[in-house]
DNA sequence: CATATATGTCAACATCACTGTCGTATCTTC
DNA sequence: GAAGATACGACAGTGATGTTGACATATATG
């Protein structure tokens, strides 16, 4: 590690505070991802593999352009992905019972023990941060996180109660 | 926004938690990353870039052993981005003083106006996040992810006040 | 002198993303 | 019922970022 030589960036301590900040979110999120990563390596998927099963066992009968709009990736993209998952027996799709255009995802039992062992690493992690930093902390930090999310996302990610049921779009 | 539909994952409120921390990390690294993205794509580079240049912006003088180790990349991967950044001008190396063996790596002028441009998206997202959220929550931000990051690079990143001076290794 | 370290480089490859275009089924609206 | 919008899938091509493994060179250290 280096030393914080002169000559570096800190010339108010509120640019620091804010690198503090901007340095927080890249290791954590480093660090948060290697494990699962690694795990999925294993068997021939990668990260995108994880969002998908994460996101299609957090909401059961997601359709794809739900999907589409929480990952901001394009279509073709999750298209190749989420192939694969189909393919491999990790996701079951069904015909939408008002839309039949839609297709709605659900996680097989295949899928569904996948995400619980790649989610697993993840939430020990939070728990063990939890627990170290306090429940006074924890609130801290959901509100400066969905601060940092954009303001049409926000919403989204809430606590189970304080959120306003979401609408369809 | 999908619904939070039955059968759906959320045992108990402690699942929900660890769920809730889980998306608020990847929704906002999700957008925190978005801006910069855009920017660089217009000058042919990309998100790679921005990490170098911004620890290096940030640690004038840091050598690419040390880069590695934040980075956690390969030496092939760093190296191809790094000498992309050497080529067009962003980045200056110069021999070790006390190890010849070394390349400290500095910005340029360039490097330092592009890195200025790039970060200060991100400083504006903190600083408006911190505001919104107050001054209480941004000490328990800071504590949980702290926590979040692997312990062995726990002091690497660090309120200014409270770090001990890191030592070379 | 022998060995370890810091760095660079080459070749080959995988994953994840992108753009642009087109096709088909289905819903909605007039 | 025709016209247009929407949901989804698919093809072709491209690029950024990462990987492994092997090897080379300069320098430091015992």
């Amino acid at each position: 590690m280096p030393e914080l030589r002169p000559g570096m960036q800190h010339l108010f301590l509120r640019d620091e505070d804010l690198r503090l900040g901007i340095e927080l979110l890249f290791y954590a999120y480093r660090d948060f991802t290697g494990e699962p990563d690694r795990m999925l390596a294993q068997i021939g998927l990668g990260r995108a593999h994880h969002r998908v099963v994460y996101f299609v066992g957090r909401y059961p009968g997601i359709n794809v352009g739900e999907l589409l709009a929480i990952l901001r990736i394009t279509k073709q993209s999750l298209s190749r992905v989420l192939g694969e998952l189909v393919r491999e027996g990790y996701i079951a799709q069904k015909q939408g019972p008002v839309d039949r255009r839609q297709r709605r995802l659900e996680l097989t039992e295949k899928g569904a023990d996948l995400e619980r062992r790649l989610t697993e690493s993840q939430r020990r992690r939070f728990a063990a941060a939890y627990r170290a930093a306090g429940a006074g902390a924890v609130d801290g930090f959901k509100r400066v996180m969905q601060n940092l999310i954009d303001e049409r996302d926000r919403a989204k990610v809430a606590d189970i109660d304080t959120a306003k049921p979401p609408k369809r779009p």
